[in-house]
DNA sequence: AGTGCTTAGTTCGAATTCGAACAACCGGAA
DNA sequence: TTCCGGTTGTTCGAATTCGAACTAAGCACT
C-alpha cells in the first residue's frame, strides 16, 4: 500500500478537517444562540420542525421515525420528548392501530414558539453557512453529500 | 419581511438539512467504528491526531490550545486527557516558563496506536466522504466552509 | 389458543459535554 | 514590592447521548 493510500493528500486533509470542524462549529453556535433566545437546544428545535412539516397530514409522527430522521438514537429521542411534553410543547398520542406506537404531535405552544424562533434562527443559518456559498456550489455540495448520506447507510447495512 | 427572507427556499432547506444530517451521520459512523477497532472515540482519535502534527517540533501543545483546535470547551479537554493519559497514550509536562500551562504530548504507546488506527479510518474517510466528490466539488465545499468558519469566529467575537 | 420472531418504546447505567466557579499564576502599573 | 486584571487548567453539577436490557404488543405459522 502506498504512502498516497494510507494517508490523505495535503488538499483532503484539508477539505476532511474542515468539514468536521466546521460542522462542530456551526453546530455548537446555533445551538447556543437558540439556547440563549428560545431557550431551545438545536436538537428539540429540530424535533419541533420535524413536527411542523406538512409531510403527514395528520402532524403525528411515530419514535421511531422521529429518532431515525434526527440521526439518534431511540433512547435520546424518548428523553427529548420527555423534556419537551414537561414544558407542554408536544404531546404524545396513543396509535389506535397499533399498539405498540406512540405518536407525537406539536401543541399550539409548541407551534408558537417554532414560529417565534424559526425566523431568527434561519436568518442566522443564511448568514454564517448559505450565504457563503453560491448557488452552484451549494447544489455541488447537496448532491455531494447527499452520495456520502447513501454510502454510509449502505455500509451500516453491510455490517 | 417576506416570506423568502423568514424561511428557506425548498433548494436552501434541503442543502442545509443536508449538511447537517450528513455530519452528524459521519462523525456517528466514524466514533463507532473507530471504538469497535482500536478502542478509541473519534474525539481521542483527533486528539492523537493533532498532538502528532509536526506544528510544534517539541510535540508538545497547551491544553488551550488543544481545547480551540478540538473545537470543545477547556473542561471537556481536561476529561479526554485524562482519559489518555490513564490508559498511557499522551502524558502531561508541566511547562517550565510559564507556570500556569501544562503541555501534553504522545506517549510511544500513543504514537503506536495511532499508526494502527490511522490507515483503516482514513480508508473510511475516503470511502465514505473524499470519494464522492471531484477535486473541484471538493475545493469549492473548502472554500465555502472556510468562509462560514470565518463568520463563526467574527461572530462570537462580536457577541 | 400457543409458540416463537420481530418491532416499538422505555428504562437504566456509563460516558461525555458544557459552562460556571475556582485556584494558581503571570505581567504590568502604582 | 504590591496589587489587579487577565490567563491557564481543573473541578463540579447538570444535561445529554448511547447501547443494552427490558416490556409490551403485533404477526405468522401450527
Amino acid at each position: 500500500m502506498s504512502v498516497e493510500e494510507r494517508w490523505l493528500s495535503e488538499t483532503q486533509a484539508r477539505a476532511w478537517s474542515q468539514f468536521i470542524r466546521t460542522s462542530q462549529r456551526l453546530e455548537q453556535r446555533l445551538d447556543r444562540e437558540l439556547k440563549a433566545r428560545h431557550d431551545l437546544s438545536h436538537t428539540q428545535y429540530e424535533i419541533l420542525v420535524r413536527l411542523a412539516e406538512p409531510r403527514t397530514e395528520s402532524g403525528n409522527v411515530r419514535m421511531t421515525d422521529l429518532a431515525a430522521d434526527l440521526v439518534t438514537a431511540k433512547s435520546a429521542a424518548t428523553y427529548q420528548i420527555g423534556q419537551l411534553v414537561d414544558r407542554g410543547l408536544v404531546a404524545r398520542v396513543k396509535c389506535p392501530e397499533d399498539g405498540r406506537s406512540t405518536f407525537v404531535c406539536l401543541t399550539e405552544a409548541g407551534r408558537a414558539l417554532l414560529e417565534r424562533a424559526a425566523p431568527d434562527h434561519l436568518a442566522r443559518v443564511r448568514e454564517l453557512f448559505l450565504d457563503t456559498m453560491s448557488p452552484a456550489e451549494l447544489t455541488g455540495m447537496t448532491a455531494a453529500l447527499e452520495r456520502t448520506c447513501d454510502r454510509i447507510i449502505e455500509a451500516r447495512e453491510r455490517s
